[in-house]
DNA sequence: GTGATTCTGTGACATTGATCACAGCTGGTT
DNA sequence: AACCAGCTGTGATCAATGTCACAGAATCAC
């Protein structure tokens, strides 16, 4: 697939023309990470733009003591890296390949130029980052309000909603994450992470067989959860 | 202060030349609330943006039972609704007035209209969002790993950045708000901030009286609970 | 000023879920 | 096949903090 194919899938090149996004295309410049490799470090200040084109990443903070939060996983079609670019904040996330990730990349001067010329492109950033922060909203209200077997619901809810594959309403999440990711995406402790999944497998909400996971009732789930 | 006046303070139109700035202050309708009224409510559809010119309100999110998250405080100069307008979802979150307001409105298609033909309001709104998804992700963070104490302060710090002025290295934050909303803010009990706020006081960290908070030093405080 | 309402302080108690400890699996490597 | 590293399951313990209950302060309405 070329990079022009690539970006077409992206949210926020959909309304462009192929000529224009070809122009784009020549300025992006593709790299590739191993599984674990760190992409952004926190505090280096931000000048690029990424966009995933195979694999997924982990966006985490780390505590002063290392213990972390992960914010989101992003998949294929994906972009980060725009947060610092636009505001002029260094970085205030991790970015860690989660498997072998391919992406392209940007320059801070060309993705502005890109905004100033395409003002689509900005509405519709303007866009994802309204999805974004909805969900951040989400999550806040989770944390302040749920208990852990709840918001454990709702990460998987995410999860699924993220990597998985729908099927006559159930969803399958193939290689789920580790309980860990888990439990630091639901603001747990892995150990309650074990016990719930347990638990929701003893309810029949859920089936697990090697790394993947089956929500039987995605509506009911989200109803039950949310 | 006229309407243009009131405008010039707002981030996202500080860019724009004064004969622009009253173009658009004259499709603005002033609309004027009085403490505790709602502005928006949750799950209606988003058909308006929102400029205040005087007061504060205050976001929350609303669980099944009741119990509320206030998601942010925003005050003078601050503005909302953008978020239904640019994704197209309903409203995710209420507003309240917090103290009698006056805020200036805009319809949706004027609003939009304004993206398209000045695309520096298109990219300082970007920023905005950007500080605002910061914001949230901070929270995110401090909610998963924070112990009461330090959410507490961190939100204090929050307070103080938005209804603080600062004075020789200590901050004031004049009528603060009710425990009920800090716990609400902190994701903690009302209990849990009323003992905390009195630690904080034998600590020598803060001082109350009345309803005003005074951190003696801003510095060290932000230094202690980030 | 008086009463009513709302906010705040504080003890007692109950509970959730973090942490520790360790055993059992699983999957990759030689 | 045997090994090892890293993931997962599970019991025991315990601290943090939510919840309940109520008294005392502050504020508001008249």
């Amino acid at each position: 697939m070329s990079k022009t194919d690539h970006l077409r899938n992206v949210p926020i090149f959909t309304d462009l023309t192929d000529s224009d996004l070809t122009k784009i295309a020549s300025k992006m410049v593709p790299r590739v990470y191993e599984k674990g490799q760190m992409i952004l470090l926190e505090e280096s200040m931000g000048e690029t733009f990424f966009i995933i084109t195979q694999g997924a990443v982990k966006v985490t903070r780390l505590s002063a003591d290392g213990r972390e939060v992960i914010l989101a996983i992003l998949g294929e079609s994906d972009f980060f890296g725009e947060m610092s670019l636009l505001d002029g904040e260094g970085r205030s996330a991790n970015i860690v390949a989660n498997e072998y990730a391919k992406v392209l990349t940007l320059s801070r001067s060309d993705f502005l130029d890109c905004l100033e010329s395409y003002p689509k492109i900005a509405i519709a950033l303007l866009e994802e980052l309204a999805i974004r922060l909805r969900k951040s909203d989400q999550q806040i209200e989770s944390l302040s309000l749920s208990d852990s077997e709840h918001r454990i619901g709702i990460t998987l809810i995410r999860l699924a909603g993220e990597l998985g594959t729908i099927k006559q309403g159930h969803v399958t999440v193939k290689n789920l994450p580790y309980q860990q990711d888990i439990a630091n995406m639901a603001g747990t402790s892995r150990e309650t992470v074990s016990r719930t999944l347990k638990l929701l497998e003893d309810k029949k909400l859920v089936r697990r067989e090697n790394r993947n996971l089956t929500i039987y009732n995605y509506d009911a789930f989200r109803q039950a959860f949310s």
